[in-house]
DNA sequence: CACTGTGATACCCGCCCGGTATCACCGCCG
DNA sequence: CGGCGGTGATACCGGGCGGGTATCACAGTG
């Protein structure tokens, strides 16, 4: 009796996203008129109205609101399921851990070396994705574990093991005149004048409003810098990737980066406890 | 082409559990023939062989397994976006509180002022359950948050707000040769010869193996202690329920035991976010 | 007031879910 | 060794429901 199908879900989602019927209808490749009755369907089933049509536009309850966000949830759940499925299927023997790029190129390699040393370890397949797209990945089952900083990223969700806390360095032009400090602080790159701060993206995706560039990976910055256009801050394991013409100071009030190792909860899998445990260990 | 129906997955969750399907089916109300037609048509759909039909009934496959943990939490999660929408609906600006017996009262009581004091603060509904039950309530929909204890309750896959932080006490039947004393240590505890250690259940509600009386609330454990029957464990604030006929003794090399407030990810609600920030200025 | 665009309604069709009957297969006994 | 019971799979059928087309009711707009 009220046991909610996934396609009423994956209908609703559409048409509250798009407040419009025969968009949603277009967009799920079926016509109006079953969309509607299924959206009616799924409100007498519920015994809630879900939304409010009015002669302009389409817009969403209190309790629309409510599942809009728990089927997203759902339909992801759902994905997640089916892709983990296959994968376990297909490769019964490994997992997917997510990365970026811009990430600890040795503590990658720690953790892999010390996990592949382990009595029978699975293979692990490493999927390079763009800045916020782990959370993604991990939740829609393309990946099993992930490794992820916080605060910067989303961990909303997932169960974490810490691996390694450092601080914030800035990142200058070789030449500039600051390049020439032992340490800064956040302060001192605040009142940095001649060169704008790059921002990096924020957990939405969005920027904070500023005069610097938006930049979304590393390699941007890297050059963005070298041509001495903007200073930077980024943690203190990109000295590794620096060039001559940069220039790495301490920020020593900035806040700590953690290096975290990330996973869906209720990860009963055998490989990824297994990547647990030695990750706890490093 | 490759959404997973709910109804699929409660069918093959209820083989996943009998093995058996002909149980199976008629738990599920039907007739054996569709059910064993819809995981046919399930493992077509995923390309995947989930079960295998032997003589000598039937086993999960290493697929089969994970897609039983990843459908139980899909069926869960549309258990609970059902729940919170009506109860979005019913009650439109109210929310539940999942707490357990024995729970610190006055740091509830603080909690609840705190929010009712806010502008525009919801209604909070206080919903009492057993040991382990508040992670379930609050997965399935029936609580917006809850009061748990770490590291003891489960907290997988929820976000947290950590509330007080304390150590542990023993507690003694009054007239016990230790109940003299100042402080405990935990050996002190484990080298009690003349009576038992009450066992509180684990996070899975098992019992770890010993010889003490199995407990599931702070009453029996009361009871047992005042009958000089037992001694046992709680976390400090347990102080304000205890009898005359008790002794309570500070554990001075106890794990720490936190009071948080959990609830689960991507609460968009502003009530929970209300509550949540209150609860982080406590 | 015709026109446009919205979601709701009416109605029909075809598919798929579910039911009954039966089969194929194996283990168990006498 | 041959019936017997119990397993899941197959065959087939009927009904309900999901989806389609046609149309309506209504409001805003020129």
């Amino acid at each position: 009796m009220d046991t909610l199908e996934t396609r009423e879900l994956r209908y609703f989602v559409t048409v509250a996203e798009e407040l419009h019927f025969s968009r949603a209808a277009e967009r799920l490749g079926i016509a109006q008129p079953p969309l509607s009755r299924a959206i009616q369907q799924l409100e007498r089933r519920l015994g809630v109205i879900l939304l409010e049509r009015s002669r302009r536009g389409v817009t969403l309850t209190r309790a629309g609101q409510v599942l809009l966000d728990e089927a997203r949830t759902v339909l992801d759940g759902a994905a997640a399921a089916a892709r983990r499925t296959r994968r376990a299927a297909s490769s019964p023997n490994s997992l997917t851990l997510a990365t970026k790029a811009g990430m600890n190129h040795e503590l990658l390699r720690k953790l892999l070396d010390a996990y592949a040393a382990e009595p029978d370890s699975a293979e692990i397949e490493v999927l390079l994705c763009g800045m916020g797209d782990q959370a993604r990945v991990l939740r829609d089952g393309r990946a099993d574990v992930a490794l992820m900083h916080r605060p910067f990223d989303d961990l909303a969700g997932f169960d974490t093991e810490d691996l390694l806390t450092e601080q914030l360095i800035a990142i200058l032009p070789a030449g500039h005149p600051l390049a020439a400090r032992t340490s800064l602080t956040m302060a001192d790159i605040s009142a940095i004048r001649d060169l704008p701060l790059a921002r990096w993206p924020r957990q939405d995706a969005t920027y904070e409003p500023g005069p610097g560039p938006e930049i979304h990976d590393q390699l941007q910055l890297a050059q963005l810098i070298a041509l001495g256009q903007a200073v930077g801050v980024h943690c203190a394991s990109a000295q590794s990737w620096l060039w001559s013409a940069h220039a790495a100071i301490p920020l020593t009030d900035s806040p700590h980066v953690t290096t975290v190792l990330a996973w869906p909860p209720h990860s009963r899998s055998l490989a990824v406890a297994g990547l647990i445990r030695t990750a706890a260990q490093l």
